[in-house]
DNA sequence: CGGCTCTACTTATGCGCTTCAGTCCAGTCC
DNA sequence: GGACTGGACTGAAGCGCATAAGTAGAGCCG
């Protein structure tokens, strides 16, 4: 329980004042070569490190960014995405010497009620907010308290509802990170019409999110493209649960002009369904094509193993937080785009059933 | 971009002097009963909150707890366990005003020097300590910092290699709560036993892991309470990973004297062994049972779905987060004891075949 | 009524750091 | 050689809060 050395032992055992050391410290000028090094050495062998508090106190940063995952909690868990995306935003903060301060909350509200105690406690000098959503009040919020925030996932149109039929950009108030999300769907579509499949159903997740709206967007787009209607391609939305991807699967395998192939939104959803298909005796590529957005040991796990799209979520969270550290750093807000995910063909996906129509 | 309220602002608007504030605010005796509603009130109309840096630089708690995940980055995600977990925590810390502190790392080295960093920096003013090893070298890092912890799962032997037969109870340093493996393993032993399996492995975790050795040994104690030798009732261990899970599992069903039943340490393991005996031909629950420990939306998806121990893991981080308040507030250390699990029998387990021998 | 205690405050100090305003001294220039 | 400059450093103030020490006034007692 040793007490902790301040910069006062320092400056007493290196023969200076305080402030000179907090100079030397901090990389500033006002030392001289020598005594910097001299200062720089004293303060390895006591181990000292910088009093947040005391830092953070005295106008300067505290050194910490917040992350706030609003989810009502039987939803958590599962699904593989949040924790790489985590692992990648720590390894960049980690170089940095940032903290992250974490908080799971049931709701949207609950989480802009976090980000008004941060604020006011100072607690973070910015933060990450996941899971953009359509009318999403979080950027205003975060603008109007001056908290720096990157958004992981382009936001969708932040007051209004939806009408214009040309998507209005957000105002560039706080920086993203973005997905390519129309990329990867037309790169899905590729693979599926190219097989020859026409009847194509995307299992959506929640529709309140905006990388939804735009990836039902996009399928709407390809499809058209290639001359398929919404008699033929379209999405239906879920929570994103394994209870409701099965249900959704059930519904859709049940209609009249069945679909020969389903893309879920997510590698639960996707398992759950090709297991009601094998419940149902649908065998699987033979009758019946799935595709996962976003892989994970899951979709290697079942039998067959799932096509997935894959994407580096690590790579996703690193950007995010070296983007975050770029806005701390006075950098201005901007969007930037992650690597392109590559679908990754696996024994889920074939030609459809002959007899099928076009 | 509102400029924060601090007490200064209160006591102006209030007439009183800032210590009257301070005092009002934090139930202190020393300023009379409407003096303190008249403050208290300001105080909500300004929205005012503690500044987190003054308070903690005032020799008062930082008003924050650390946890560090070490693991390395392929192994992450799927597994449901960790967010549930954090999600119980959370609702606990919450309910306190108190931040959690996040960092995923890549080993228990990593661990000891974030610790001895948040220590140094005064970041936490304690920590929850997940997955316990054997020869784990944190609780004596921690004692000797100083640092209030709460080891989440019994800790294991301290310092020395296990070597006597006597397993000798970790000083109590910091407290624990635990999850009552032995308890969990006679159950899964009475429902196989029960349903007259007699040659069972067990799939188990990270050897280094401390749960591991102990459902390790209650497995094996609990198989001797049945006349079941090493050669009827083992367990193999694995990094938790699908890839090892799966591995396992083909090459203990390709040993002469197959185990008609298979228990897994997690499910991510179970739902990739169940795929093997599939691809294997090997009926479930037919011709193999499997159990896995600990439940999620997997073992239900899959199919058969999985017959599993389930656990409330939410509950578990809340009693951990409620520990460490505890402590914080300056209880003495302890264990606490969480809710027994229940086994949930599903459709991967029924009678072995029957001309298995006894 | 002086001295005591108790309540309800105020004043002052300090936590560990950053930073602004000086101070001091060597060097430079006309 | 006096005025000026700039580098190296010191002193002191202040961030927002907690708290020990001090004060003023009311109440009580012998």
């Amino acid at each position: 329980m040793a007490r902790r050395p301040t910069i006062k032992d320092i400056a007493r055992r290196a023969g200076v004042s305080e402030s000179a050391v907090s100079f030397a410290l901090n990389d500033r000028p006002g030392v001289s070569k020598d005594t910097r090094a001299r200062i720089r050495r004293v303060a390895e062998e006591l181990g000292w490190q910088a009093n947040s508090a005391a830092r953070a106190l005295s106008g300067e940063r505290s050194g910490a960014v917040g992350l706030v995952l609003a989810r009502p909690a039987h939803t958590l868990g599962v699904e593989s995405f949040f924790l790489q995306l985590v692992s990648g935003i720590q390894e960049v903060l980690a170089a940095a010497r940032t903290a992250l301060l974490f908080q799971v909350v049931e709701d949207v509200d609950a989480e802009c009620a976090v980000y008004r105690r941060w604020w006011a406690e100072r607690r973070v000098d910015g933060v990450l907010v996941v899971d953009p959503r359509t009318g999403d009040p979080r950027p205003a919020l975060l603008a109007e308290l001056g908290l720096p925030a990157v958004t992981i996932g382009e936001p969708g149109s932040p007051a209004e509802p939806v009408s214009s039929p040309v998507p209005v950009p957000a105002p560039a108030t706080v920086s993203s990170v973005r997905a390519d999300d129309a990329g990867a769907m037309a790169q899905v579509l590729d693979h599926l019409h190219g097989l020859g499949h026409r009847r194509i159903v995307h299992i959506a997740g929640l529709p309140g999110l905006a990388h939804t709206v735009r990836r039902i967007e996009s399928l709407r787009a390809e499809a058209e493209r290639r001359g398929l209607g919404p008699d033929h391609v379209r999405s239906v939305v879920t929570d994103y649960s394994d209870a409701e991807g099965a249900a959704a699967t059930r519904r859709v395998l049940a209609e009249p002009q069945a679909p020969t192939a389903l893309v879920y939104d997510n590698d639960v959803m996707a398992v759950a369904g090709s297991a009601v298909a094998a419940g149902l005796g649908i065998p699987v590529p033979e009758q019946l094509s799935i595709v996962a957005w976003d892989d994970s040991a899951l979709c290697r796990v079942t039998h067959p193993r799932l096509t997935a799209l894959v994407r580096d979520t690590a790579g996703f969270g690193r950007l995010a937080a070296q983007e975050l550290l770029s806005v701390l750093a006075g950098g201005p807000p901007r969007v930037r785009e992650s690597e392109r995910p590559r679908l990754e063909p696996r024994d889920s996906t074939a030609p459809p059933p002959a007899h099928t129509d076009a």
